[in-house]
DNA sequence: GCCAACGTTGGC
DNA sequence: GCCAACGTTGGC
């Protein structure tokens, strides 16, 4: 069992959007370190932080699950998506992507209030200068957002 | 394979 | 809108 964190801007899938469709293919994903741990890293059932980013309050929103192996990001296909990649041939697709599926909607861990937290302070989204839209996450780490996320 | 130029990310 | 940091591109 891993552990991710995936970044998403809200005004494209925003947790309450994963709450509503259940389970979201996780399209869009144009960088080949975030592709490569979805297409080698991730596994079926892995946990993952579902946080809010390029936003008002950008942090952790809500829960979710890998819930599909990797497979090929139709968007990269289609000359009218904005992740249309022109180099990308349909017998050698460039880009895949996992589906995850929604868990839990949580309060709003705030990127200000992870940056405060002795506790994640290791966490790799945390570090100068990333910014990767997937990123690992330790047990420890993970044991420590929920913490904070269920705390009063 | 180097590396300068350019593009993107994402918090602020 | 700014800008630091990092990724990608393409000429050589």
């Amino acid at each position: 069992m891993n552990y991710w964190l995936m970044k998403s801007e809200p005004d494209e899938a925003a947790i309450t959007d994963l709450a509503r469709a259940g389970t979201l293919p996780w399209t869009g994903v144009r960088n080949y370190q975030a592709r490569n741990l979805m297409r080698d890293a991730m596994r079926l059932g892995d946990g993952v932080l579902f946080y809010h980013s390029s936003c008002a309050e950008p942090g952790v929103a809500g829960l979710a699950e890998v819930c599909s192996a990797a497979y090929p990001d139709a968007t990269q296909f289609d000359p009218a998506s904005p992740y249309f990649d022109p180099k990308s041939k349909p017998d050698a697709p460039r880009w895949v992507h996992v589906d995850v599926r929604w868990r839990e909607t949580t309060r709003l861990l705030s990127l200000k209030e992870m940056r405060e937290a002795p506790e994640l302070a290791s966490m790799q989204v945390l570090q100068r200068g990333s910014r990767l839209s997937i990123t690992p996450v330790t047990a420890a780490e993970w044991q420590a957002v929920l913490k904070r996320l269920h705390a009063a």
